[in-house]
RNA sequence: UGUCCCAUGGUGUAAUGGUAGCACAACAGGUUUUGGUUCUGUUUGACCAGGUUCGAGUCCUGGUGGGACAA
């Protein structure tokens, strides 16, 4: 008993972790299961009951680990800051690369854990020695494209239950081992700390005086209307600009510095080439020479065939063989090779 | 002042005299560990008054309101 591996697993409470814990102690791990608090809305702790709950019934360890002050910091401050600047934030991309993941094996570390786990719906593989995440088996649910950004050190320690699974299969599981409630539990969505139109969530974080109205102007920069002010819209937004022109439109892009959101058709927001700052990869050398290298901007989204090569600022360059449009200013790219991931960054 | 053209949802537009449709917008829902995209659905309409007709958005007369040309 004592000689069997130990895992800490990252427990949020839903189905997919709990199923993540009964699938690991099946498979003969010593589970320690660990909630983080991120963010609690209307101060439910909920989850928390729900996720220790489920440890009792399974038998096994859980902690709580308050983690409620980087969350501010490193999240949601990030969070309103890249609106304020004009650019679309990407806070489940950053959370799982900087803090989520980090934090695991942070608290791993001081426990004496080699390994560590969640319930994400990815998978590892091991090429040349490097430790890389692959897509999950289900493709409705693969989670891969926010795990770009893992270092080795803690790639090489993660256990991924559920990367081979279907989230039906992950129900059914819960079903078939009685946890009923569990099994039948929403799928979360939206950024956790925002399930309302992030718009609102700005306005009570900033206050209204932060905003001023703008205006809509045309690429050639003719006045169109008054926008509520730029932090409110996103490049490639359609619906909810309040205006009418008899042919759809689409944000290009946000000039915060004269608040003025430039109104195009989809059309003209192609382009076949971008740049990305902050980025990893896991072998640059073999990001750069890749032959069938495919980037996505987009969660669930189609992959693009692409190359890329470093410029002279640094930024890692992504040339396009297909046009992608409305690529927004402060998402993520994450870097396929079928399906390994090999990188990825922030667009800028 | 004379002649001609036009009038259909919030906006722009269709329909040999026969169920008023489409696009854009708005709203609601679905999808979703980011924003956005997208999908589905819903609401809203004949300038006014007469006439012809089994039946008028459509044809006729008058009015009202726009636009163009002429002076």
């Amino acid at each position: 008993m004592s000689n069997s591996p130990c895992v800490l697993l990252g427990m949020s409470g839903g189905t997919d972790s709990s199923v993540a814990a009964i699938l690991l102690q099946e498979a003969g791990y010593q589970v320690i299961g660990i909630t983080f608090r991120f963010y609690e809305i209307n101060s439910s702790v909920s989850y928390l009951e729900e996720a220790r709950t489920l440890c009792e019934t399974l038998g096994i360890p859980h902690l709580t680990y308050d983690a409620r002050d980087l969350f501010r910091e490193q999240i949601i401050q990030y969070f309103t800051e890249e609106y304020m600047a004009g650019r679309t934030p990407v806070p489940c991309t950053l959370c799982n690369n900087y803090l989520k993941w980090p934090l695991l094996t942070q608290v791993a570390d001081e426990q004496g854990i080699s390994h560590i786990a969640t319930g994400h719906y990815v998978q590892k593989e091991v090429v040349e020695g490097h430790h890389y995440i692959t897509c999950g088996a289900d493709p409705d649910k693969d989670q891969s494209f926010f795990l770009w950004g893992l270092p080795q050190e803690i790639l090489q320690r993660m256990i991924l239950p559920l990367g081979t699974l279907t989230k039906t299969r992950v129900r059914a599981i819960a079903e078939e081992r009685g946890f009923i409630q569990t099994a039948r539990k929403k799928d979360s969505l939206g950024v956790c700390f925002c399930p309302m139109d992030y718009r609102s969530f700005l306005r009570r974080e900033l206050g209204a005086e932060a905003f001023q109205p703008g205006r809509f102007v045309t690429e050639e920069g003719q006045f169109i209307a008054h926008h509520e002010g730029y932090p409110f819209y996103t490049v490639g937004q359609r619906r909810g600009l309040g205006i009418h022109l008899n042919r759809p439109v689409f944000v290009k892009e946000i000039r915060p510095e004269r608040n003025e959101v430039i109104l195009s058709s989809l059309q003209s927001t192609e382009c076949m080439e971008f740049k990305l700052k902050d980025w990893r990869a896991i072998d640059a050398k073999e990001l750069l020479a890749c032959t069938n290298l495919a980037v996505k901007i987009r969660y669930r989204k189609q992959l693009n065939h692409c190359t890329v090569r470093i410029s002279t600022e640094g930024f890692l360059q992504v040339i396009l063989r297909e046009p992608l449009t409305a690529v927004a200013p402060g998402q993520a790219a994450a870097f396929y090779s079928g399906h390994r991931v090999l990188g990825g960054g922030i667009i800028v």
